[in-house]
DNA sequence: TGCATGTTTGGCAATATAGCCAAACAGATG
DNA sequence: CATCTGTTTGGCTATATTGCCAAACATGCA
């Protein structure tokens, strides 16, 4: 028997598909599209437009986001609608806003 | 007055700083710290011998997550002490197992 | 069919990340 | 002071990510 690593070994494979969503999320970019399909679905058209990139860049991004399982995709006519998956990502950022929110209070407090 | 990218570029500072502390969780080994402080502080020690890779490199990974403010350090005798600054990061893995559940469900069906 | 619009894919170059080893550093203790 | 334990830092290589352009694909419509 192994006397290290035991632990983290017996739970990686949770932990990377845990990494493979977050993974997804760290991007600026990427978050922006979540943000925005939290108002309701979006073609890759407009978000194109609201993001300022290339389309194939924003193409990519939300292949990484379906990928992840974090949003689907939806053909209809000529245009491709996106929309999230899952709905609880807003609580997710709320604790990011926390982790933010100490370092602004510790940095007046310097 | 621009048409592309406006409202993206507005945000960008903001969604940066989210990236940042995001990017901090999406490792496997740093992911694991987390759960593990959630326990309460471990030593530098400690963690390297579950986790099971270089001192060094678990060092490292303890940088990262200090420096977007998720953990804090404290030094005592000769040895380090890290714990959680935050404790909502657990709601935050709630929502990346409904996508992986969501993910698995899908999987069944097929 | 031929062309326009909308999206994805391939490929490449630039940049960022991760891991290990070696070396430096810090505190405790003989 | 010398040495031991515990931690961080520097440096390097390997790998992954990102963004653009060009090209391929798909759909709608004249």
């Amino acid at each position: 028997m192994q006397t290290t690593s035991a632990k983290y070994q017996q739970q990686k494979p949770q932990l990377l598909a845990r990494t493979r969503v977050i993974k997804a999320l760290a991007h600026p970019t990427r978050l922006f599209i979540v943000e925005e399909l939290e108002k309701g679905e979006r073609c890759v058209c407009d978000l194109t437009a609201m993001i300022g990139a290339d389309v194939s860049t924003v193409s990519k991004h939300l292949t990484v986001l379906r990928e992840a399982g974090i949003v689907v995709d939806d053909k209809r006519r000529n245009q491709v609608f996106y929309r999230l998956k899952v709905h609880c990502i807003l609580n997710f950022f709320g604790c990011v806003e926390s982790v933010l929110d100490s370092q602004r209070d510790e940095a007046l407090r310097q």
